[in-house]
DNA sequence: GATCCTCGAGTTCT
DNA sequence: CTCGAGGATC
């Protein structure tokens, strides 16, 4: 043996007892050595493959982090897409789930695997003949990005598999994320280099995930725990999802500690009740729960619907709720009159982002709850979006709190507030003369589906009508770049294209100029109801309330709103000034014309939701109608189809439950195309 | 008259 | 997305 073999030996020797080490301390938990002893092979390693560039170093412990990649990160294709849960909000959703999967596969009882869901980031990882080759994050589950690099630098995660029956292949998937610890760590340091604060575990593990320079990666406090394997060829692996997991653990992976096989849906909701108490003791963030059919057979007989397994289901924890006080209570008035009350609150973290603000609704809410200026109130976010006041603590009261009254008079214009016998709105009465109500309305007028005016926003409408520059929508096409110029924060150039955006609107259809009028009871789908219907403007500002009535969905409450609105003087100047200054309806709306029937969404209802890639929404629900579909926006048995886009709402599991066809992005675009 | 289905309107934060 | 309420249907 010469010395070269001799050497390459040792440093074989010295990669495996420190792969070992990493072991024993990253996923263990259990060091075997101390920190200089480790440090001292370390070096020693490092020493020899430095003095011996030809031996290859390539996943060696001591090339975690590599080089900076030139470029940002490469697209990676999954081979197998990474899918997303079915949701469970509460404890009857998450028997319905297991009633049904005992249904679909005739059984008693079902053996589940349950295993806490970490809030972290879900990424694909790729052995090729023991070796790392690839990590990439989920994407849009079809394609994700390429972070091998930064994957590389996480300790837990092996560079090498080591194990007596190396596969050819082998994906795993699984979550990366912070721990609660390492995070309050990063932003101390953060704080102290004085440095932008991360709001959350969950945000800090995607920003240190996607840093385009390994280097930093590496000092970032990130942990992977590996829950699915998704492709593996060379290896028999047993038929049992939990013993996949085992086999993951024996193979050097780290895997969850809380992950447990249990018999029925009873014993599922059990654990789930251990974790969530367990929730604050736990190193990391977890937002709920999932529940696995265990039998990999069986799985296989329950399949997907489109993006989802049909085998599992994500049981979420309660949406996390806050203590705040709030400071006042303020109105807003809306473009209809509307008064709705707002919270105004100390600003508190919850649900991972800072609310200060949180709708009242009306006053039956504010007399439901009795809040008052100076309560300390609990805060949620409902459906993890929109902050609502759950209740009040009214053991914390200040002495002097008075039960909140609505305002009588308007805030903005003074006009008297009324409030109808059976509503649940107020409204202020100052309909021609309240800014808000007139400010508000403009807004309407230039919203996307509207008349589509970008980059006329709330302030600047603000600006134009308190200095006058501006009295109503038709003003609008008598502004120029001179005038807008003038304004806050406006140069030349925006002002220019406001005037470009204004102009461009002039050219509309008749659906969408109804739509942008703001007649009280016509949305966007009255609105194309009556453009077919009538087909010109002049057509419909004549029909009397018998004739509006003949139109779909259009009763004798909506009709008179409608009759009425043209019979107001200051309507029909506005009307007749905006087609003096240039607006041009096309009578027969590229949105409304009937079209070829025979396709297979002519005469369909149907209902879109989550995220397409390919198309907005608006451009899908366009096509469709002119398809000859009827778009609508909530799931019923009258339902043909619903198309299920990605970070699909309630919508697609409403669909699965009433039975109703469900289209991927891609069934729907090929349906479009075959039309 | 009851029930189901849709539409309209309003809302938060990044 | 959710609530309230108007319209359609039985």
């Amino acid at each position: 043996m010469n010395a070269s073999d001799e050497i390459r030996k040792r440093i074989e020797l010295l990669r495996e007892e420190i792969e070992s080490h990493d072991y024993a301390y990253y996923i263990k938990n259990d060091p075997v050595v101390t920190d200089s002893q480790y440090d001292a092979l370390m070096q020693e390693l490092r020493d020899l493959e430095a003095a011996h560039p030809e031996i290859p170093s390539e996943n060696s412990p001591t090339q975690r982090v590599g080089t900076k990649p030139d470029q940002a990160f490469a697209e990676v294709r999954h081979a197998q897409p990474m899918l997303s849960l079915n949701n469970a909000f509460d404890q009857g959703e998450a028997r319905e789930f297991d009633r049904r999967t005992r249904q679909t596969l005739e059984a008693e009882s079902i053996e589940y695997v349950v295993e806490p869901k970490i809030d972290g980031l879900a990424v694909s990882i790729v052995y090729e003949n023991g070796q790392l080759v690839r990590g990439a994050t989920r994407g849009d589950g079809e394609t994700g990005e390429d972070v091998t690099a930064n994957v590389r630098t996480i300790r837990s995660i092996p560079l090498r598999l080591r194990m007596a029956e190396v596969p050819e292949l082998l994906e795993v998937r699984g979550e990366v994320y912070m721990s609660i610890t390492g995070f309050g760590k990063l932003n101390q340091e953060r704080k102290d280099a004085d440095e932008k604060l991360y709001v959350n575990p969950r945000n800090a593990a995607a920003g240190s995930l996607r840093q385009l320079d390994p280097k930093i990666t590496s000092d970032r406090p990130l942990d992977a725990i590996l829950y699915s394997i998704a492709q593996i060829r060379g290896v028999e692996l047993p038929s049992s999802h939990f013993d996949q997991i085992q086999w993951l653990r024996e193979s050097g992976f780290r895997t969850s500690q809380e992950i447990r096989r249990v018999a029925g849906m009873e014993e599922c909701l059990r654990r789930y009740d251990e974790l969530l108490n367990q929730r604050d003791s736990l190193p990391y963030e977890i937002d709920g729960v999932v529940y696995k059919v265990d039998d990999l057979e069986l799985q296989n007989q329950l399949g997907f619907i489109t993006r989802a397994p049909r085998w599992a289901i994500a049981h979420k924890f309660p949406a996390q709720e806050e203590v705040t006080t709030v400071v006042d209570i303020d109105v807003q008035i809306g473009r209809t009159g509307a008064v709705t009350p707002v919270a105004r609150l100390n600003p508190v973290f919850v649900g991972g982002v800072t609310v200060s603000n949180a709708t009242l609704h009306n006053e039956d809410e504010i007399r439901r709850l009795d809040v008052r200026v100076g309560d300390t109130v609990v805060v949620r976010r409902a459906g993890d979006v929109i902050p609502e006041v759950v209740s009040v603590q009214l053991d914390k009261r200040p002495e002097e709190s008075h039960e909140y009254e609505m305002p009588e008079r308007c805030p903005v214009c003074d006009s008297a507030i009324e409030r109808g016998e059976d509503e649940s709105v107020a409204r202020c009465t100052g309909k021609l003369i309240c800014a808000s109500q007139i400010k508000e309305g403009i807004w309407h007028f230039a919203s996307r589906k509207a008349l589509n005016i970008e980059g006329l926003g709330k302030v600047l409408i603000s600006q134009l009508i308190d200095r006058k520059m501006i009295q109503d929508a038709s003003d609008l096409y008598l502004l120029n770049v001179e005038k807008l110029a003038d304004l806050d924060r406006m140069g030349e150039k925006s002002a220019q294209n406001v005037v470009d955006e204004i102009n461009k609107s002039k050219e509309t259809t008749l659906a969408r100029f109804l739509f942008a009028l703001g007649i009280s009871q016509v949305g966007e789908a009255t609105a194309v109801a009556l453009a077919k219907r009538f087909g010109t403007l002049e057509k419909l500002q004549q029909a009397d309330i018998e004739k509006l009535s003949e139109v779909p969905d259009v009763g004798p409450i909506v009709a008179a709103s409608i009759n009425s609105f043209f019979a107001q003087e200051k309507n029909q100047r506005i009307i007749e000034q905006l087609l003096e200054r240039g607006v041009l309806l096309q009578n027969v709306d590229a949105e409304t014309a009937a079209t070829s029937e025979g396709g297979e969404f002519y005469g369909k209802t149907v209902v879109l939701t989550g995220t397409l890639e390919s198309m907005a929404r608006g451009e899908a629900t366009t096509r469709l109608r002119s398809a000859g579909a009827s778009v609508t926006s909530s799931v019923s048995r009258k339902t043909d189809f619903v198309v299920v886009g990605s970070d699909p709402g309630s919508k697609a599991r409403k669909a699965e439950d009433l039975g109703i066809k469900v289209l991927s992005e891609q069934e729907f675009l090929n349906l479009l195309d075959s039309g």
